[in-house]
DNA sequence: TCCTCTATAGAACGTTGTTCTCTAGTTGTG
DNA sequence: CACAACTAGAGAACAACGTTCTATAGAGGA
């Protein structure tokens, strides 16, 4: 585990707190949610002071938008498929995968999305973000190529898709959400949708 | 305007306090945003005492609970929409206005979904939020019965044109949607939705 | 006119994000 | 191996936050 502190007053190993200070605050988000995540204790957590956050992060925010492009380099990961004869067959996978991420991450999936609307993101940050989003315009490209969806303008259709399973996913883990099987909703969602864009 | 104080240590009428206080917050919530919403900015504003606040909401979340119940008081009007001949377009019309609230009131907007993730709400609450949802549910079931959509649970419907609706705006209000024209991204996901559900 | 009660203005407290200072640890040089 | 200069971080300190406390101004009944 990250943030063994060995001694008071002891320099820890520079490279390793970094990452122990995203570990740490990844681990109290998902454990205590957002108000918990305070930089003392993010620091404790890690084994370091307070000032450790500033020196390699700027200011709260900046470890807030570190955890963003975690998360995003996370989702991207989450929502990869591999090759498949069908391409509208992989493109509902990657949907559930997107699904799946947010079901496993709530607290990082809502920060990740919070974050846009409080903080002015880095350009650094805004494209880990939009490669998730590539991703998903690839697997929409794909199915236009082979017939599966009327050809037209993949960004736009891929934005569409997007905004849907953003919105199941949020309303899902707000708790604000009235199907009986919410999985099932989704998949339903996904696939009503695909179906109207022909 | 709410909020004049008369002078200093002046007995405020009770009855519009409590009005000038959610007046208040709405205005600082849009001009300067969620982090400015503090409770002595709120309490300034309103022309009180920071406890003026406590006494009435009993807490900060009290007061943001007020917001959102307010919020989807104001939102229920929006999708209200007159008789139409054309349960479709009736229903399509509800949708725009849904996007014409959130566009309108980006902050509040996002506060009120926030609001869900974060605090426990009341069932008062919760219930306001559920009249918004029953009116996209009446309009399903409308066009369910015209013959307009395939017949099913509105329900199940209505939560899917919803999660729709609420991921298109919450990412157009975040500044992260990659369509060229966001209001005709959000008509064409709605139209293909309910294309694709029959 | 006085008394009682309620509501609240203003001060005070603990915690937050952030900054400052001083020292311990590291690194370069002989 | 010894010493000096530099750097990074530990801990204290500061402003602003949500919240609580207390003394008092105002309303209502006799």
């Amino acid at each position: 585990m990250a943030g063994v502190r060995q001694d008071a007053r002891t320099r820890t190993s520079s490279l390793e707190v970094t990452a122990s200070l995203i570990d740490a605050a990844l681990a109290i988000l998902e454990e205590a949610g957002l108000p918990a995540l305070t930089v003392r204790a993010v620091a404790t957590r890690a084994g370091v002071a307070p000032m450790g956050v500033y020196s390699r992060f700027g200011n709260k925010d900046g470890l807030l938008e570190a955890l963003f492009v975690h998360g995003f380099d996370t989702l991207e990961v989450a929502i990869e498929t591999r090759s498949d004869a069908n391409p509208l067959r992989r493109l509902s996978i990657g949907c559930l995968g997107y699904r799946q991420f947010a079901i496993d991450n709530p607290q990082l999936y809502h920060l990740m999305f919070e974050q846009m609307m409080l903080l002015e993101l880095s350009p650094e940050s805004r494209e880990a973000a939009k490669r998730s989003f590539m991703i998903l315009v690839d697997r929409v490209q794909d199915a236009m190529n082979s017939g599966d969806l009327t050809n037209g303008d993949s960004t736009e259709v891929a934005q569409e898709l997007w905004s849907a399973m953003h919105g199941a996913v949020s309303l899902e883990i707000a708790g604000v959400h009235f199907a009986q099987d919410r999985a099932a909703n989704f998949a339903a969602m996904i696939n009503a949708l695909i179906r109207g864009l022909g």
